[in-house]
DNA sequence: GCCAACGTTGGC
DNA sequence: GCCAACGTTGGC
């Protein structure tokens, strides 16, 4: 995948919300937890400093996308992934060895209403987004600029 | 709570 | 390397 600018991040609010990260220090936060190949890859590999994130709230009534956060620091190893407490340990990684990574995030803005999935639907420059693909799961992933740039409109006129 | 659409694991 | 079984995601 060529350097992406933009990314869509997915979160369940119910334990990790947008309004979390404005609550936070500094309102920036480390994406732990991902467990994913494909999800590690464009965060170790792809994302770089000052990328625009999409934060979606998935599991959410409705699911929609929340606000943007920016990327403010590039890919280092997740911790939580050796740590046998947490809810996300993968005995496999190991500090010395590391098989998870993880990206801190700052918020950009909150949109003053989300936009539910079904909106998003309906968007014309929207229609290859692949988080509409039937079937995606992937919690990382790149969006293209006119994408992002339908998504910030779209939250703009509300 | 259901279940489709994945991704991962492990026996062979 | 195949693929069945299992686990997870996430909309509905």
């Amino acid at each position: 995948m060529a350097a992406s600018k933009y990314w869509l991040m997915k979160t369940e609010p119910t334990s990790y919300s947008i309004q979390h990260l404005a609550a936070e220090k500094k309102q920036t936060t480390h994406w732990d937890g991902v467990r994913n190949y494909q999800a590690r890859n464009y965060m170790r590999d792809d994302m770089k400093i000052g990328d625009k994130v999409l934060v979606y709230h998935s599991n959410a009534k409705p699911p929609a996308v929340a606000g943007v956060a920016t990327i403010v620091r590039e890919s280092y190893p997740d911790h939580t992934s050796w740590d046998p407490d947490n809810k996300h340990y993968d005995p496999k990684s190991t500090a010395q060895n590391p098989r998870w990574f993880m990206v801190d995030i700052k918020l950009e803005e909150i949109f003053d209403e989300p936009i539910p999935l079904d909106d998003l639907r309906e968007i014309k420059a929207l229609k290859a987004m692949e988080l509409l693909r039937k079937g995606s799961r992937l919690s990382v992933q790149p969006v293209r600029k006119p994408e992002f740039n339908a998504v910030v409109t779209l939250a703009k006129k509300r």
